[in-house]
DNA sequence: GTGAAAGCGCTAACAT
DNA sequence: ATGTTAGCGCTTTCAC
């Protein structure tokens, strides 16, 4: 008992006593058991995350602000990908689940019938990230996939652009990438334009490649196109080098707007047009709010990200009649 | 014990029993425990890894490599991020080895006293990766450093370029990015070519950003640098954007070379000449060696790794004479 | 094919 | 400040 104590930074055990057993834990190579501490106490510290992808900056980014904020209160990140895909979001959470974790966190709103009851059933805090869900299961920590659309067309408008396509990733399988496409068609019909200019680039991910693959194919079949609003920077990017490429300018030819506020945005020339959605800080607030639920502090429930439009030089400027 | 029994696909249970078992559970939102099951059979189904950064693509692609070859087995990541820091890693080590990972992954041969005492004394397979170690642990998985930034060398030498400077972090923190440091002043010696054009581009990560500001450095300080080898491609890129900012042409005035073989190389324009290091294979070739050391199977013990140089638009061409 | 007994390495609860 | 007892939920082992 003593020695347990000893391994506990707060608990009472004479100076003496304690180094001497941490002396002899380190000569002997002793290694605490976190797993037979877990058992007794029915607490592991643990926190469950599901991302779609482990190489995604948006999303490493809100496990790095999740995970440096747990970290403070000894707490860890027990991560799985879901590849973009809610079947195998269903075995990852069930997987997760068995570890016992204290909470979890899964990226967006929509999730199979199963995995839903799974998340009901089990007595922990469940988080809804990147998204706002119409029907949540427990707290979330987002923003509305269909609003951010919408400012960055809204954009576009305003700066006189009216023949707007969209580029982006299959409907099916990557929901926030639908429903950004959704937004951006409500966006483009609320100003009473033609919303059909859709380019399907493929199952998610959507990278640099498909981005590319896909402005060569938007402008043949629609060469008219002013602006260009694409479900990432990352197919952004893409598009801007295939418009490099053609000798296409940008912005004078095409407007284009991405959308996550990633590093090449800043970088890349022209500067990209882009939606900040603040994905670190989606991952501390995450914290946050799970660290509030577990002390029983009153928790804000839920947090609703405010995105900010960041306009660079890849889109044309509001002119401003002298 | 039969339930017990019921959930191990390969154990003898009538079907009936079974399918009852596995109904009742459901329908209960029975959870098995792997805590429990852990501490009696002295085994966790986590490898435990710790990289650098949880935001870089190659890391993101060895993790990727790793977490699916051990998850057909059945077996999880832990995952870690040291943050470039020995000192963070150190601690880092101990915490994982608390939850009893079944073997351990470290990016980089160089650790700190305590953490190599930590990972001789522990009874479980060490896995150095990304590296050479010059006194491995136990295994490792990796290429020489230095040897890539030989053959980029070697490259810029071939078609013609004397003048060569290198774009790297501050020594101290990322061994890799120092280890390539060394190798790029020793290929330049071995050429007999001046090797003090170093730009140092501050802490790691040196990312895009870095490599801009490295390069307007650069150019300032070097003005008749014909070639630059950056220590890695989101550095290379940033290098490259500079240029274009400044009107100077690549590779006509500068051949730019990265390291990585990140997705941008290959979308920028111009293409990035760059060297692959088969980042996700990596990981694919450490988990299936943990996997064989816990099989018995007689495992490869180390693997080297055959580093790639692929010559692209950013660095001037060899010309034949006719 | 199923069950009974014991114990993995900690810690909660209750002594002293 | 330190010690005793019991038990967390599984699985190993041995029985039948």
């Amino acid at each position: 008992m003593t020695v347990s104590r000893a391994f506990k930074a707060d608990s009472l055990v004479s100076p003496e006593t304690r180094e001497a057993i941490l002396k002899a834990a380190e000569d002997l190579g002793y290694v605490f058991d976190s797993t037979a501490s877990n058992l007794r106490s029915q607490k592991s510290d643990f926190v469950a995350v599901t991302i779609p992808s482990i190489n995604n900056a948006n999303f490493a980014d809100t496990v790095g602000g999740l995970s440096d904020t747990l970290a403070k209160r000894g707490m860890q990140i027990l991560l799985g990908y879901t590849n973009y895909d809610i079947d195998e979001e269903e075995r990852l959470i069930e997987q997760l689940l068995r570890r016992k974790p204290q909470a979890l966190v899964v990226t967006g709103g929509s999730h199979t019938a199963r995995a839903r009851r799974l998340l009901q059933t089990v007595a922990i805090p469940i988080i809804e990230t990147w998204d706002i869900p119409a029907d949540p299961i427990d707290h979330f920590v987002g923003f509305s996939n269909m609003a951010v659309m919408r400012d960055m067309v809204d954009h576009f408008v305003a700066s006189g652009c009216r023949r707007i396509a969209f580029i982006g990733g299959d409907v099916q399988r990557d929901s926030r990438g639908s429903e950004r496409r959704l937004g951006f068609i409500a966006a483009m019909q609320a100003h009473g334009l033609d919303a059909s200019r859709l380019i399907a680039a493929g199952p998610p991910p959507i990278s640099m490649r498909e981005g590319a693959n896909a402005m060569a194919k938007l402008i043949e079949i629609y060469p008219d196109t002013e602006a260009v609003v694409c479900v990432s920077d990352l197919a952004a990017y893409g598009a801007l080098t295939e418009c490099r490429r053609l000798g296409v300018p940008v912005p004078e030819r095409f407007s284009i707007g991405g959308f996550g506020n990633y590093e090449i945005g800043e970088v890349c020339v022209p500067t990209l047009t882009t939606i900040n959605a603040f994905a670190r800080e989606i991952g501390e607030q995450t914290a946050q709010l799970i660290l509030d639920i577990l002390d029983n502090a009153q928790p804000v429930g839920n947090v609703r990200i405010s995105t900010q439009l960041i306009v660079r030089d890849s889109s044309r400027q509001l002119q401003l009649v002298p």
